[in-house]
Parts: C-alpha cells; sequence; structure tokens
RNA sequence: GGCGCCGUGGCCGAGAGGUUAGGCAGAGGCCUGCAAAGCCUCGUACAGCGGUUCGAGUCCGCUCGGCGCCUCCA
C-alpha cells in the first residue's frame, strides 16, 4: 500500500504484511462539541486502521486528546467554571459523539493531562541537549538549532517570522515548551521550573512516542495542523534523535458553506447536529466520497447525494444476490493500496449485486448496518394488510389512501408477486 | 507577500498522450390498478489562452479563479 505523505511530497510504499504498522492522529481540543470537520481525521484513522487489519498487519492506533490549552482556560472563564470541570464534561461530549458514529475506539486515546511526567522529561532532555532553554518560568524550543526546521511546512526559516512578541525568548521564532502559570489559569502542575502547564506542541510528541515508541508509521492530523503544530512536533522530537512519524497524512479541510464560512461562531455545525440530521450512515458514505487529503464541500446537497448512495446499497441486498465477477475484490482493493483512494473503492462497490462481498466491504467502513434490513412494526403491517385487501377488492382509492398512511409512518409499500413488502423510507433530504 | 493544494458534464468524483469510469440527480421507455424496485435508452465535460505533438483533461508556459497555512484551529 502506498500513501502520500507530505514531508516528502511524495507516495511512500509501506512495508508488506505481516508487519505492525503504529498510526498517532491528532485529535481535538475539548472545550465545547467538536464539529463536523473535527470528524475527518477521527474516521480516517479508523478506517484506515480497519484496512490494514483486514489486509494482515497489526495496527495499534493512538488518537489523543488535548484537555489543557489557552481555549480551554478562556471558555471555561467565560462560563465562570473551573477548567477541569469543562474539559471533562467536553471529553465526554466527544466520546458521546464518536461513539455514535459506530466505528468503535482507538486503542489508545491519551489526554494532555494524563502526561505531563512525560512531557516534564521530554523537554528536560531537550534542555540538556541544548535544544531548549529555561526562562523566567517558562521553557523554550531553539528553533535555530534545528536546520531541518520548516522542511513539513515548506517555511524557510530565515523568512520566518516572530510567533508572538516576547522579550523573553532568545529567537522570536522560537516557541513554548512550558509555559509558567498565569494568573488567570486555574490549573497548574509542579515543574523543574515551576508551576505551569505544557505548551502547544510538545504533548504530542511525548504522547505519540510514550504510546507507540520514538518511530512510528504514520502520523495523521487535519491540513492546518501542518504548521506550527506538527513542525514543532517534528522539531522536538528529531531534535532528540527520534525518528518519529515516517508518513505524515494531512487530510483535507471540510469546508462549511451555507454562510459563506465565515468564522463567526454560529456557522459552525457540530457533530451532534449531523448525527442527529442525517444519521451516521450518511455522515459516513459523505466521508467515503471524498477523497481523504482533499478539502471537501459540506452541504445539504452533497450530504442528500450521501443518502440516496448509503440507500442505493441498502436496495442491493433488498435485491437477489449475484456472484460478482472474479477480481471484483482485488479491484476494491487495488483503490484502497493506491492512497487509500475510497471514492474509488466506492465506484467498484456501485457495481456489485454480490451481498458477501458487500457487506465485507462495507464492514470495512462500519457500515455493514446498511446491510441490515428494518423490520416494519406491527401497525404498518396492519395497515399494508389492509391496503393488499383494499387492492383485491379493486377498492383502488382506499388502497392509495392507506398507500398514503403508510408513507407518512416512514414505510413504504411495494407490490410483488407473493403480496407485499414493507421497506422503510429513508431520509434523503432535509 | 511567502509556502502548499486545486480547478473534469446539474452534483460528487475516476482517468494521467490516442477506446464508455462509476455513482447521484434528470429525461424517455418496458413493467405496474397506482407505485416502488429492476431493466433498456439518453449527457460528449475537462477554467481560459498559447505551445509541444500525427494526436492533449492527460506534457510545457502564461492568465484567471478557488482553498489551506503563515496566529488557536482536524
Amino acid at each position: 500500500m502506498r500513501l502520500y505523505d507530505t514531508l516528502t511530497r511524495g507516495l511512500v510504499e509501506l512495508p508488506a504484511p505481516p508487519g505492525s504498522i503504529r498510526i498517532y492522529v491528532c485529535g481535538s481540543t475539548v472545550y465545547q462539541r467538536v464539529h463536523v470537520g473535527n470528524s475527518r481525521p477521527f474516521v480516517l484513522g479508523m478506517w484506515l486502521r480497519s484496512w490494514l487489519k483486514e489486509t494482515g498487519y497489526d495496527v495499534t492506533l493512538v488518537h489523543n486528546i488535548t484537555d489543557v490549552d489557552d481555549k480551554v482556560y478562556a471558555e471555561a472563564a467565560r462560563q465562570g467554571i473551573p477548567s477541569r470541570e469543562l474539559s471533562e464534561r467536553a471529553t465526554g461530549w466527544f466520546f458521546e459523539d464518536t461513539d455514535d458514529l459506530g466505528l468503535g475506539r482507538p486503542d489508545v486515546e491519551p489526554r494532555a493531562t494524563e502526561t505531563i511526567p512525560e512531557i516534564i522529561e521530554f523537554i528536560q532532555e531537550l534542555v540538556e541537549r541544548d535544544a531548549a532553554y529555561a526562562a523566567n518560568g517558562d521553557v523554550y524550543f531553539r528553533v535555530a538549532r534545528f536546520p531541518e526546521y520548516g522542511r513539513l511546512s515548506g517555511a524557510k526559516l530565515e523568512e520566518m517570522v516572530a510567533q508572538e512578541e516576547s522579550p523573553i525568548k532568545e529567537d522570536q521564532r522560537d516557541f513554548a515548551l512550558w509555559k509558567g502559570q498565569k494568573s488567570h489559569e486555574d490549573a497548574a502542575w509542579e515543574s523543574p521550573w515551576g508551576l505551569g502547564r505544557p505548551g502547544w506542541h510538545i504533548e504530542c510528541s511525548a504522547m505519540a512516542e510514550k504510546h507507540l515508541g520514538e518511530t512510528f508509521e504514520i502520523h495523521g492530523g487535519g491540513n492546518d495542523l501542518r504548521f506550527p503544530h506538527h513542525e514543532n512536533e517534528l522539531a522536538q522530537s528529531r531534535s532528540l534523535g527520534h525518528e518519529f512519524a515516517k508518513i505524515w497524512m494531512h487530510n483535507g479541510m471540510l469546508e462549511l458553506d451555507e454562510a459563506k464560512m465565515s468564522k463567526s461562531l454560529g456557522n459552525v455545525v457540530t457533530l451532534r447536529e449531523v448525527l442527529d440530521d442525517w444519521g451516521r450512515e450518511t455522515l459516513l458514505v459523505f466521508h467515503l466520497t471524498a477523497f481523504w487529503s482533499k478539502p471537501i464541500d459540506f452541504d445539504d446537497a452533497v450530504m442528500s447525494q450521501a443518502a440516496a448512495r448509503a440507500e442505493s446499497f441498502r436496495e442491493v441486498f433488498r435485491n437477489p444476490h449475484e456472484p460478482a465477477p472474479a477480481g471484483a475484490w482485488e479491484r476494491f482493493a487495488a483503490a484502497l493500496e493506491d492512497d487509500f483512494s475510497t471514492p474509488a473503492a466506492l465506484a467498484v462497490m456501485h457495481e456489485w449485486h454480490d451481498h458477501d462481498l458487500l457487506r465485507r466491504a462495507l464492514g470495512i467502513f462500519g457500515l455493514e448496518s446498511l446491510a441490515a434490513e428494518e423490520e416494519a412494526p406491527p401497525e404498518v403491517v396492519t395497515l399494508a394488510e389492509r391496503r393488499q385487501s383494499a387492492r383485491a377488492n379493486r377498492n383502488f382509492d382506499e388502497a392509495d389512501r392507506l398507500r398514503a398512511e403508510i408513507e407518512a409512518a416512514g414505510w413504504e409499500a411495494r407490490d410483488d408477486a407473493n403480496g407485499f413488502r414493507l421497506v422503510r423510507r429513508q431520509l434523503t433530504s432535509r
């Protein structure tokens, strides 16, 4: 299998199975309900693990939760509650919402606040190696000491500008590894530099290495994390002589249409809302239609189409099974092996009338539920039976009235040689 | 301004020098009391302008347009 790697800007071949593949995915900062866009790296990680297992690898997927950050302090202060209370509640939401995706859980879901000792140790080593320095209760990474800095994002070290003006920093490009406690911050940890908390990027280096080791195969996350987040992670870990991630997979952004994707708060669609409005299957099919590294628009039209696709898969299971021609699975696999092209794999799946093969393919994406036919409730069955007798008596007005009633209940009556069949009418628009 | 990604038919998306991608939507037909499903038929698209070539969505150049990052962000 080959995957596009941001660092080398090309396709990188994975060692052939069997073997182990370790994946680290940058998760979200928890201070409010996550939005649909946040589901992309999560879903991609889960699917990748699923496919790699299918093809014979031993996979470990780590997906972190950032529960200490400026945003957490700020939002907690706004609500007038302790920051730990907010981050714990928001972590709960995150679990709830991602659970409802129905993809299971990553193997490890570490939280920054549970990794403080490792983070401190990491920073100490950087200081010992002169890659970092303490100043005024803070600790900063010496960007100039890491010649490869900028390689991941394509930025030139000389052209980099100050991230945030600070008289304490030796070089304005340096970034914080540890930040001394500020008066408005209600959560802090003991460290060799006094009370404080981890900087923005060190947590990921520490968590990834704690759970996967100094070297691992894949590092995922949103494209917006390339710089500075991932650039800094790479710098921290490589400065300790660790190889760190071999492949960097950056997923494209979801573009929220509607109100012109303004940054105003009202414009964000939460994962919860999408799950409630469209259901998990439609959301997952939507993710399937898009190529993981490319941006994709999120709007009702696109979701309606995803819903229609989901419905067309359900239809396959209502129709007779027809064995797929030889090589069908191989074509499906080839699509995924080629940079995990789910749109291409989807196209192959749509050609199948083979129940077994389709169920197996859908299963990889957590969509086996599309193969299960829902049982109609007794009252709907009664309506259908009454309609049948009306039809038998050629009382078609009554039959049509009953059809409408059945539809109002969310079902569709289909007549066939043996009588009728009830099919759940799925939402295909909002 | 810098770095990077991208522009394919109504929509989502394949294709990577020379034959139909596929799906969804739409139109017509068969079937049906009416439907649904199914089956059949129908789209000649590749941002624009030049260039290379016997031949270009597919290679080169330019232009236009969109997006991400450069500040917290999946």
